[in-house]
DNA sequence: TTTTCGGAAAGTGCATACACTTTAGGTTAC
DNA sequence: GTAACCTAAAGTGTATGCACTTTCCGAAAA
């Protein structure tokens, strides 16, 4: 049975890298990678099956995203960000998020509104049950919609990317009791400003949401500092 | 004298990648490189001196810088983004400006704002002397005192890297007739809100000059179209 | 006991090799 | 003359090899 390697497609679709930096990324952002662990080449390209040339390619990206950090001669490390940088990425989410708002109450269609409405509604059962996981989920889908509502694909992206950024440092916010309704109340103002087409108001309220939402945070990122 | 292949530096320092996605993106944020222009490995390994695998890890890093667009098996190619995305762009620009102009405002130290100053009213001279190269450089210089100036890293880098991504697609602005003298005048509208403080018409400000250079711009990004 | 030093083991950086894909001409069929 | 096909050349994707660097651990020195 020697050198039964199992030759995984031999056609090329150029998909391999992809692949690693997202199933990476995933890792970091979900947290079953935490920040500060190393990545060394040679396990991953075990872990994936391929050889080190792939993976390399994978952690330079994943890299340049900013997941990771890397430097010359040493293994590549989810990236762990000081107090000071983490503070400035929820300040510049809620910037970002205020704009999406902003452009999300002026631009959204008349079927995005009402989508963002009923979903909304729908999410106080989540609350009532007190179902943190799910709530969870539905959150970044309500986040999405705000990104997306925007109608700015450039602002999406950054948005976006900033989001998966900062994905390793506000795990389980919704655990704290009393969380889950407070976040609802505060879609709920974004909601409401949007339906008014009250830009103004609405990136307000979502300043206001994520900068709730970074202090609630803040707690856990500094329990996971080393 | 077979096989007299002037190794290179024997020492690893790890430093090969960067230099060439810094010299590569140089070209293309300087127009030496214009967008749609094809990037193949083996021309760059050739002109770099080194062989495909850094190249590859660089053309990876570009293509997540946003500078290159590569798709599998075929060539990297320098990105050509659509007219809506280009506009995209600019919109999320004028945003971002605006808000590290807003920060600015109330974040500067007495010092950044004195050096602000200064160095604007000195670009009068170029101004005057109708200098487009040297005020060009000018200008790329305060604007990233407004970026610094807002005080928050992550903003910065957002700004910074929106900033090279809309780069190629902006050549040549200061060449419009009478466009130095207006950029001046919308510098100092800036400039004198930070002074005084006054975060609203700081942002204001900012969004307006963004948007104006935005129009400018435009023109020439459809003339490069192909 | 703690520090320092040496050297093997583990890991990174880049070159090279080769399989596979795309591209570009030229040739044949219509 | 044009379209369809075929094939060689050019180019990409990944594996492998080797030089170099970092890390780790045990032995010698303080």
């Amino acid at each position: 049975m020697l050198g039964q390697v199992r030759r995984k497609r031999v056609v090329r679709e150029g998909k391999t890298v992809e692949q690693m930096v997202r199933a990476i990324a995933d890792m970091i952002v979900t947290g079953q990678m935490l920040p500060g662990e190393k990545l060394d080449e040679i396990s991953l390209a075990t872990r994936f099956e391929v050889s080190r040339t792939p993976v390399r390619e994978a952690l330079r990206e994943l890299g340049a995203m900013g997941l990771v950090g890397r430097e010359p001669n040493r293994s590549a490390v989810v990236t762990n960000v000081t107090e000071n940088y983490l503070h400035s990425m929820f300040e510049a989410m809620a910037e970002l998020e205020g704009i999406c708002a902003r452009l999300s109450a002026e631009r959204m269609t008349v079927d995005e509104r009402r989508l963002l409405e009923i979903e909304h509604r729908a999410s106080a059962r989540l609350v009532h049950q007190g179902a943190d996981e799910d709530y969870a989920a539905y959150n970044v889908e309500f986040h999405t919609r705000l990104y997306r509502g925007a109608h700015n694909e450039h602002i999406f992206e950054l948005v976006t990317q900033s989001r998966a950024r900062l994905a390793p440092f506000r795990r389980a916010q919704f655990r704290l009791p009393g969380r889950l309704t407070k976040s609802y109340a505060e879609h709920e103002a974004i909601v409401t400003a949007i339906m008014r087409a009250d830009g103004t108001a609405a990136a307000q309220a979502a300043y206001l949401h994520v900068e709730i939402v970074s202090g609630v945070s803040a707690i856990f990122a500094s329990a996971g500092d080393q």
